[in-house]
DNA sequence: AGCGCATTTGACGACGTCGTCATATAAATT
DNA sequence: AATTTATATGACGACGTCGTCAAATGCGCT
């Protein structure tokens, strides 16, 4: 371990000289900068940051906490968000995950204070509510792709499932689609009821009678758990006679299996029917031939905007829980045809 | 900021019995640790890991860095192992991702030696051959799902594609199929190049005729931007009248657009064609109906059991660079029938 | 020459922790 | 009774960094 003291004497001057080039202080001469820097690079000296934590009680860094359920793998992009701001920005993350055990989440908060976290970024692989295990710490935190449940009172991000799936829906209407059928998604998910919810308001806006509106339940049960019904549901939408001409899937996922049951069915996409997803989990939604028309989910975004919105908690005490919602942006790939 | 010292002060008795009760040394009369332990509670002392670390220059921390290819969501699990293993043993995860840029990797080494790093895992998205910008750093390292290039020599762990696909393969052969189509990965794929060869080795062991066996590209070009031949391969392949009974993939992304074309074909699945997929990449092979069989890739694993040869490594670092395999386990489902 | 001011450098201590050593008491051995 | 040994506690300093303050130098002004 080289250290400024090395350096100093290397340099044949006094480590607070070494600590004012490190820090690009001023008052230093030109000259002496050289010198310093040189020993500097010699010795291949780099800043004890833990010694830097104890003497100034800035860690610099901030702790993730997800629940991390390993079904949605695509909720990663959260994570490589939060990463490229924090290297921008010059933090440092700390990753922990509960495995939905909340004994663990408390030792995860102690884990943080410990190594003197600035703020928290609590994050779910899915759009949910949430109650952190947060107790008695009461370090700035921000709620990513969460919701806020009745315990606490902490500003949020998350996607607007409403809006991409309003947009999603007048978008088959707008292409003449007038009897959908719609998949849900499982009821215990936020985003789920959401985007059922938004779906249900566009086509009543557009005066779609409820007879031609064909609802199914594709999945129930515990995340990661549930029973999936998509592909007996949309062979079941898809066998009437009278099947409607498009069907929204709750997420891209639900998709693939209504591809695989209307192809099965001898229907071709989207002359025969046209089929929308959810998500844009690219590694199936790009997969799918012809590529599946969709709304992507901000992940990414949700990552980046959260930390920085963290940041500014932290530097701006002052300011109030809110909730940010970011847009889905619809995706227009070659699976909805017109009417 | 609560420091040992206030708890001393609140428990009456020197910093030093604190110490001795946080970190659980013996010569501490149970009346003693009491009243520290109740002064720890009632203050909700942390200790500080920024001042342990200075005071011993142990971080106990390891740095992951990765080259965050965001196609294979599903490598995150290689994380999750990693997490998971160093939360078991009191270790500190620190995350950082080049995204590629080689000039930023060695930003990241500089920030690993920062924070007192003890060890790396340098983890690849894909399975592939790499040349850690290390440098003049030599942090005991450890790639995973990865193979050092010539530049350098480092221990690894890494999937066995080849005993993998060999498995799949002769489970193939086995159920009868004798002609069988082969959807090539991108070449640039270790992995991939690793399957075909094994591949070919158990055909041809098996004493399958070359005109048997049918092989197209699939993909190629620069990881991240290829061009997708898989569709209209497998069209291809399974429209000639003479068309395999099965057909193995490169991967499972690969195989939904293999159940996509023989679908659209009026061939069912596994009736008329049998599909293999690889990776076993949940979303998508518990997606597909019928279910995907196919060989799982390891990744926890090589995640956890990673991490856990690094600390060897640390622990003793005598033991020399190798390379350790996992296997592929074969996951029997839906997809493939007997002849 | 004397003064004020800006610039440049360094000595010193504190952050929180724990290893080392010294001291104090009690129990066990001679 | 004298001694060794085991147990229990604390004083002190060092880890690497940087803020504070003091000191030294040079310059322009009266």
């Amino acid at each position: 371990m080289v250290s400024i003291i090395d350096v100093a004497r290397a340099a044949g001057v006094s480590n607070k000289t070494v600590s004012r080039v490190v820090n690009g202080e001023p008052y230093v001469t030109p000259e002496m900068r050289e010198r310093v820097e040189r020993a500097i690079r010699d010795l291949g000296y780099v800043p004890n940051m833990a010694a830097r934590m104890v003497r100034s009680s800035r860690s610099r860094t901030f702790g993730i906490i997800t629940d991390y359920v390993s079904t949605t793998p695509y909720s990663g992009d959260i994570v490589r968000g939060i990463q490229d701001w924090a290297t921008a920005n010059g933090k440092i993350i700390l990753l922990a995950n509960t495995g939905g055990d909340p004994e663990r989440e408390l030792s995860i908060w102690n884990t943080f204070r410990s190594h003197q976290i600035e703020g928290v970024l609590y994050v779910t692989m899915y759009h949910r509510v949430v109650d952190p295990e947060a107790g008695d710490v009461d370090l700035p935190t921000v709620l990513i792709n969460c919701h806020p449940g009745s315990r606490v009172d902490l500003p949020s991000i998350e996607p607007d499932d409403t809006q991409g799936s309003l947009d999603l829906t007048r978008y088959l209407l707008a292409r003449g689609h007038r009897r959908i059928g719609y998949i849900r998604l499982n009821p215990i998910l936020l985003g789920g009821e959401q985007r059922y919810e938004a779906f249900r308001h566009a086509t009543t806006e557009a005066g779609i009678p409820e007879n031609d509106i064909i609802v199914r339940l594709g999945m129930e049960g515990p995340v990661g758990k549930e029973t999936n019904y998509v592909y007996s549901a949309a062979r079941d939408i898809l066998s009437d006679e009278n099947r409607p001409t498009a069907i929204m899937c709750g997420n891209d996922e639900m998709a693939i299996q209504v591809y695989l049951a209307a192809l099965h069915l001898g229907l071709r996409i989207p002359e025969d029917v046209s089929i929308a997803g959810f998500d844009d989990f690219q590694t199936l939604s790009l997969a799918l031939k012809p590529e599946l028309t969709t709304a992507a989910l901000p992940y990414y975004d949700l990552g980046f905007k959260g930390t920085e919105r963290l940041n500014q908690l932290i530097e701006i005490p002052a300011d109030r829980p809110s909730r940010v919602v970011v847009p889905c942006e619809l995706i227009e790939r070659g699976s909805v045809s017109s009417k």
